[in-house]
DNA sequence: TATTGTTATACTCTATAACTATA
DNA sequence: TATAGTTATAGAGTATAACAATA
């Protein structure tokens, strides 16, 4: 049956309490750390998965970062006009779109990836080794979940 | 000079990276997943913070949620309009408030606990035993981090 | 004067519902 | 009919600015 294991250890309530808990501040302190104080987190988000994926449809990208459609379409017409992506026509399906993004997205990425590094080492400075290793080793675990 | 290390590895650029938008993601998640839906994120934070230290004045919570003073005036309000927070004179200081959670505050985070518990356990079934060994680990470092 | 908290207001992000165009 | 995307609209959560009460 593929039953989910609720009593793994005795203490996964409170591991849970923590890491909803941990997860729900830092992003708040995120939203307010931009880099690029034009661009929202989901934007920023968005531009990351493109860069890994080099291009989506608009409704590929709603499932991926978990918003509706319609909140999608807002997005990509932000990035658009600050033309960090373009949009083609789909090859096969005239309904759908291809998002790409450009040059100067990238070069953006680069910039902001080394100004978010320096902040969240800052941040992490105040961590010793230990715990700093734990959080680069969960790091993938939970874009996992957030995945699942 | 407590310099922030900002080379530990090279491989942090993408741990942050990785972080920060799974961070965001399940936060976005956890949002939806919310067992009451009568109850915001940070209001559950609140409470959860009030089940650790007690009490709390309303100037110290805003602090400890990364929220502005006004911001938590309103969900300190809310809360007591639910009546799971009771609000009581300062004693040495007649501009501030003590803000305390009410019985019913604790009957309902043990319930919440409960359902939260099983949602994440569910979630976290896909995971491996490594994986979310990881994670139970990097839970209470993600809270400490949330707090620096 | 400085600090705590509140009121009034506006903004950002997201959602739902209804619509258009294509499959 | 079903699906991809859009438009219009509303709501939740938070912020900033201005204010009141107390220190």
């Amino acid at each position: 049956m593929n039953m989910p294991d609720l009593s793994r250890t005795p203490d996964d309530t409170a591991a849970v309490n923590a890491l909803r808990s941990g997860v729900m501040r830092l992003s708040r302190r995120l939203k307010h750390q931009r880099v690029d104080e034009s661009l929202s987190p989901t934007e920023m988000s968005v531009l990351g998965t493109l860069a890994r994926c080099g291009s989506a449809t608009p409704g590929e990208l709603a499932r991926k970062e978990h918003v509706q459609p319609p909140s999608m379409t807002r997005i990509v017409a932000l990035l658009e006009a600050k033309e960090l992506v373009r949009l083609e026509p789909h090859p096969e399906d005239r309904r759908q779109k291809v998002v790409r993004q450009t040059e100067r997205a990238e070069a953006m990425l680069e910039e902001s990836r080394r100004k978010r590094n320096a902040w969240l080492a800052e941040l992490a400075g105040n961590l010793d080794e230990d715990e700093w290793a734990t959080l680069r080793a969960a790091a993938p675990v939970l874009e996992k979940l957030a995945h699942l």
